[in-house]
DNA sequence: GCGATTTGACCGGG
DNA sequence: CCCGGTCAAATCGC
């Protein structure tokens, strides 16, 4: 079992090395692009710090005692992901989802819902004054089918989905909570993985970041706001996130989204890596009181120093599973031959 | 007119 | 039965 173990930590380290590698190759690419944004540079810089942080901490944690957590060094924007089971004691345990079941006459192997897609949340908080925020955009785009009152929250939660879902049967969803006691902190929950093939060419990609927004309270209605859903170009709209943020980013469950380099030999076409693995999503919505933000308030030479992140409050304070985590809890989704069912594994 | 959002209804799990 | 997630008709915005 330990040899179990060991042997799959070897592989997520040399999965995560991999990784920072074609990220080093995607950014090499990129500093000899001229269009290219000093935002997608950063942004691949700091990936790339992350995956050496993963690697270390998994090292840390094999050869040593697991419970030991270092602080990343960085004052930069990282990202942190904690694995928390999702029947842990932290409040908030946003239950698996009851999804209707499809009009899916084919389809009766219904018995993998979307019971265990996987799930994973990143906490945004917005720093840079106050109010309202940016159109933090992850890349995709999405499109709102609901909102809802959460119990025991102030704010109600947003539901969206990949635009592309009927065409390209892309189940990607998130959800976008605003936190009651701090409004400025913004939880994305993002489910399952986008399949669909976004704008690759990155020919026209659309550049109008999205226009301020006036904040809403939760029960006024007449406010609305043109507010153009977010476009997916994914390295330029990426530039958004750096500057003025301070990220909180939590990870649940699984994230083996993050190795898609998995099987993609050439540096040139894991451009998707980049559109997993960063967090930001725009919350578009006057539904609840998201926010945008100019892009001329934060300028590009301000290095986002204020960018810090800080662990989930939740879970990350106490828990010693900080750093490690479960990889490949639905490993059998993006990887058939990779069954490892044993009991006990990690459950 | 079309596509996205809004919003109450509905559904299913706990 | 309550609550969270989704649907879908109405509405909005372009």
């Amino acid at each position: 079992m330990e040899n179990c173990n060991i042997h799959w930590e070897q592989k997520s380290l040399v999965n995560e090395l991999a990784q920072g590698r074609d990220l080093a190759r995607q950014l090499q690419i990129h500093l000899n692009v001229p269009s290219s944004s000093y935002g997608t540079r950063e942004l691949l810089v700091q990936k790339i710090i992350l995956s050496y942080e993963k690697a270390l901490s998994m090292l840390n944690s094999s050869s040593s005692a697991s419970g030991g957590e270092q602080q990343q060094p960085t004052g930069h924007v990282a990202i942190r992901m904690v694995e928390s089971p999702p029947h842990s004691l932290n409040e908030s345990p946003r239950s698996e989802d009851s999804d209707r079941e499809f009009k899916d006459h084919d389809n009766k192997d219904s018995s993998r819902k979307r019971k265990n897609l996987p799930r994973w949340t990143h906490q945004i908080r917005v720093t840079s004054g106050m109010g309202l925020e940016g159109p933090l955009d992850d890349g995709f785009s999405w499109r709102k089918y609901g909102q809802k009152d959460i119990l025991g929250a102030k704010y109600p939660r947003g539901y969206y989905r990949c635009t592309h879902r009927n065409v390209q049967s892309c189940l990607a969803t998130k959800q976008v909570q605003r936190s009651d006691e701090d409004p400025t902190i913004f939880e994305i929950t993002y489910r399952g993985k986008h399949t669909c093939t976004q704008a690759s060419t990155g020919t026209s990609t659309p550049p109008s970041p999205s226009p301020l927004q006036p904040e809403r309270t939760e029960r006024q209605n007449n406010l609305v706001d043109p507010q153009q859903n977010q476009q997916q170009s994914q390295q330029h709209t990426l530039l958004n996130l750096p500057e003025g943020l301070r990220v909180i980013t939590e990870g649940l469950d699984t994230r083996e989204e993050l190795f898609p380099s998995f099987n993609s030999p050439s540096p040139l076409n894991n451009s998707y890596v980049g559109s997993f693995s960063s967090p930001f999503a725009g919350p578009t919505t006057s539904g609840t009181n998201y926010f945008s933000m100019s892009q001329r308030d934060f300028g590009v030479d301000q290095n986002f120093q204020s960018g810090e992140i800080i662990s989930a409050p939740t879970s990350a304070t106490n828990s010693p599973s900080v750093g490690l985590d479960i990889p490949f809890g639905q490993a059998d989704q993006l990887f058939p031959n990779f069954s490892f069912d044993g009991p006990g594994f990690f459950s």
